[in-house]
DNA sequence: GCACAGTAGCTGCATAGACAAGCTGTCTAC
DNA sequence: GTAGACAGCTTGTCTATGCAGCTACTGTGC
């Protein structure tokens, strides 16, 4: 058969056949079809279900595999990855696993769930106007009733209209976000700053001890998705990355 | 031509086709033969140079691109990127370089240069006996004369041992490792701490701000190289990373 | 001198086929 | 029953070729 490129309209992103199959199988991947350990369909099993050329399909998994999203075994087969989404970088993605895999106990206290009007700087972030109402929550995060982290999170209701009639006494809201909003950017601030007294008394800690504070924003096609910043005390609490310069994460 | 590969030796790695054309090319930029905004052999060139498939040629240098260490532009050709060997992750490389590009007058005031015995802390860091002999050096980064950086590096003298020697005057510790010891891997830690009185001093700040502790270490081969400590005021400097979950770094 | 169309060269993507190498399960010879 | 050979499936790599889209240059007509 030719080569016969789909016309793709000015709206859509060119959408050229390699990343369909990424964006496919990152699909299943994120909405929970696929589960890490489980077996993905063979690069001949995708070029029967697509039609495509198993070169594509092949660049499409390889590319999965360079993101740690996929691993691949010669002679076996490819499946879904244990669960690191961000490991690359910073982190700090999951703490409440993080705790977790330490052995230690992990909650979560929410402090505050409302919809407020977006202020100047929430709104620039957000690439809203200000005075548009955005989602706004507060909790902490607590290590064996040890308060690790203070997150205070704005949420833009164009990319995720439900997130209000959440039940986050079940659900934390970076996991409800994670799980039904998919983003392909992100960037990370980190700054040194003392608390204010208030948050030093949610964290359970001296207003006069230096913080760690990380402002993340992700994006999706573009569009902001949520701003968050995480308040660490700096006595209970670092960030950390080791990495190959050829790109791949150290694995130990 | 029917495929031939090449018998690999049990002794040297595999070296797949694609490997070897990007070793070729990585190595050409390090050694400084193509300088960044180079322009490259175009991919025909290669393929004629070589004698591999023009798909050979343009997986290498799709992977070198998506390492940042060229810029491929369609229509145009491949280009040696600009220098900015780390700038997926936090972009600490070249605080001078980056003080520079603002528009802004940056100087290095030496502080301590001296070759001392490992502390238990320093050996453990940099896989060394405690007492054996180390470098060490310190000194001040200032842009337009405001301290934004003390630094205080420990170097590995098996794996530098010319550094003692080095006129610090006009080279910096750091340009001096970049340029002789090429490094294979890289550990991070920030955290958020307030400085003693001297590093107050010596920033020029109040010793009751918190600062933001960036400890780094790199390796060769996994021999320890360098272990570096760079400590900012908060008030004067953050750490930025931003970047796309496909694995590509974002330009603006 | 200038605007514009044509063209050559470059990267980006896709294909079909082939061989290499790793792993697993089966089947046979003993 | 067990050891070893083998077939079959998987991923990894490479080739030769083609088209599409982009950019820079060049020559032509005015």
């Amino acid at each position: 058969m030719p080569t016969k490129r789909t016309a793709s309209p000015a709206s859509a992103p060119p959408m050229v056949r390699y990343q369909q199959i990424k964006d496919f199988v990152a699909g299943k991947i994120q909405d929970g079809t696929w589960t890490p350990g489980d077996r993905l369909p063979s690069e001949n099993d995708l070029v029967l279900q697509f039609g495509m050329s198993r070169m594509t399909i092949n660049r499409a998994l390889r590319e999965l595999q360079e993101q740690g999203r996929i691993r691949r075994v010669a002679g076996v087969g490819s499946f879904v990855a244990d669960e690191k989404p961000q490991a690359n970088l910073l982190q700090i993605a999951r703490l409440a696993d993080d705790i977790r895999r330490r052995g230690h106990d992990y909650q979560c206290q929410m402090v505050t769930i409302e919809r407020i009007s977006a202020t100047l700087e929430v709104a620039a972030a957000l690439g809203l106007h200000t005075g548009e109402s955005v989602f706004h929550t507060v909790c902490v995060h607590l290590e064996d009733d040890v308060a690790m982290q203070l997150e205070d999170r704005f949420v833009n209701p164009r990319m995720a209209p439900d997130f209000g009639s959440q039940d986050f006494q079940t659900e934390q809201p970076s996991d409800y976000l994670v799980r039904t909003v998919l983003f392909d950017q992100m960037e990370h601030v980190v700054d040194a700053v003392l608390p204010t007294a208030e948050q030093a008394a949610l964290l359970q800690m001296d207003a006069h001890q230096p913080c760690l504070l990380l402002t993340r924003r992700t994006w999706m096609r573009d569009v902001p998705i949520t701003l968050v910043r995480c308040l660490h005390p700096g006595a209970r609490y670092r960030l950390g990355s080791r990495f190959r310069t050829d790109g791949n994460a150290v694995t130990s």
